[in-house]
DNA sequence: CTTGTTCGGGAACGCTGTTCGCGAACAACG
DNA sequence: CGTTGTTCGCGAACAGCGTTCCCGAACAAG
């Protein structure tokens, strides 16, 4: 019934034996452990190894391993350089996905998570409060604003995750299958489509974020 | 290094001990647990519980449990019913997405594997097809007309995800967290937006998702 | 020095995906 | 009918997982 998110859970008094680590060094610990070997390497006991500590001892900053997910999360958006919004705000906004995509293929891990969680921290409140800032002159609803901001996180993560996963096999398996099911013939249009064109067509961000934020919050 | 994804390594011939099950029996088994109890409860063992057999056994029909996730994926999208197209595009994709959203609200564990692999089996090609056969007549190129699949059933997860998620914990958890953010007075903007607004407004799934289909691909 | 409190972490529990290998079941062949 | 080839069912085992228990150690305060 703990309520309480991770981030509100603080260090207890002056009180008692000192701990020998932060919360922040087993965050930080993780994420290099995620950047280097994936996020399935990331369990108790590997983080626990790479601090040369015990698995148990985690628990002692961290509440379970979904804690540390979500603190994983929101110290990488810590690496959002934000200035101060001004002018129009398609390119304030536009400046923010550019940043979260750079960040997510820096840290592979890093879509998965924002797909599938959506635990908002300390960083990521900063993150919300700036595109509100960026749209504070614009005359839509708070409500769609909100959802902007979800849209944006959502479509850059997934964005980020085509490019991660479309070099390597996962994209072979796809193409394996669509050949097969254009060679059978009853997929008219996905044989034309296929022939015609690049496989994988560079992908272009930035133009197909801009017309859905467009579409979203109009001109 | 085997390349073939699931959907096309096939029954072998009449030869040998006959099998007891179909792939179809295990992937319903494995939908009907997952149903039921979460994604998180598709083991290999209690799907092999589930049809009364051992965990052993499951891998005469599938070579991993990833594979049964595309299965199960895969057969969930046998329930769209996607007549001729015809009319306007706009409202050949919004009963797509429109469809979609039920398939996901009715089966809790779809949008994460929806969001998180991109395997399209045999059901999702004909789904791929008959979003192309809609935009036949339109003018974009393919590689947009690509992207507005992907963007397609990516923003149906997350807003299936988004309602399946709003009432239970999930939100609470954050809603403590951005109350806290609020009180402590850094961020005036969120603090207008979540006073002036209910915090989780009844979302326009239709209309947005119209939105940004206009926003994409014109008019 | 004692007391209160916290931290470190080995050991254990129940669970997981996957592999091995053996016995059983069947089709085809002689 | 018997033999052979092949597949299937699956118990047992392996390595790893998240998490909890619990006890000894380490410190602050009195």
């Amino acid at each position: 019934m703990e309520a309480v998110p991770v981030w509100l859970r603080e260090r207890r008094t002056g009180v008692g034996r000192p701990a020998e680590r932060s919360r922040a060094e087993v965050t930080a610990a993780a994420i290099a452990l995620a950047d280097r070997e994936g996020l399935a390497a990331v369990s108790m006991r590997r983080v626990a190894a790479e601090l040369g500590t015990g698995a148990a001892s985690l628990y002692r900053y961290v509440d379970s391993r979904d804690d540390l997910l979500d603190l994983m999360s929101d110290e990488v958006a810590a690496g959002y350089e934000l200035p101060a919004p001004e002018g129009p705000w398609l390119p304030g906004l536009l400046e923010v996905c550019r940043q979260g995509r750079e960040l997510m293929l820096r840290h592979g891990w890093l879509p998965e998570l924002v797909l599938t969680r959506s635990a908002l921290g300390p960083h990521g409140t900063d993150l919300l409060e700036h595109t509100l800032a960026v749209l504070a002159g614009h005359p839509a609803d708070v409500g769609r604003k909100l959802e902007t901001f979800a849209v944006m996180n959502t479509l850059t993560a997934a964005f980020a995750l085509n490019e991660l996963n479309g070099d390597s096999g996962a994209c072979r398996r796809q193409g394996a299958y669509l050949a097969h099911a254009i060679t059978a013939g009853r997929h008219p249009h996905l044989a034309a489509a296929l022939t015609s064109a690049p496989l994988v067509p560079a992908p272009r961000f930035e133009d197909t974020v801009s017309r859905v934020l467009v579409g979203l919050l109009g001109q």
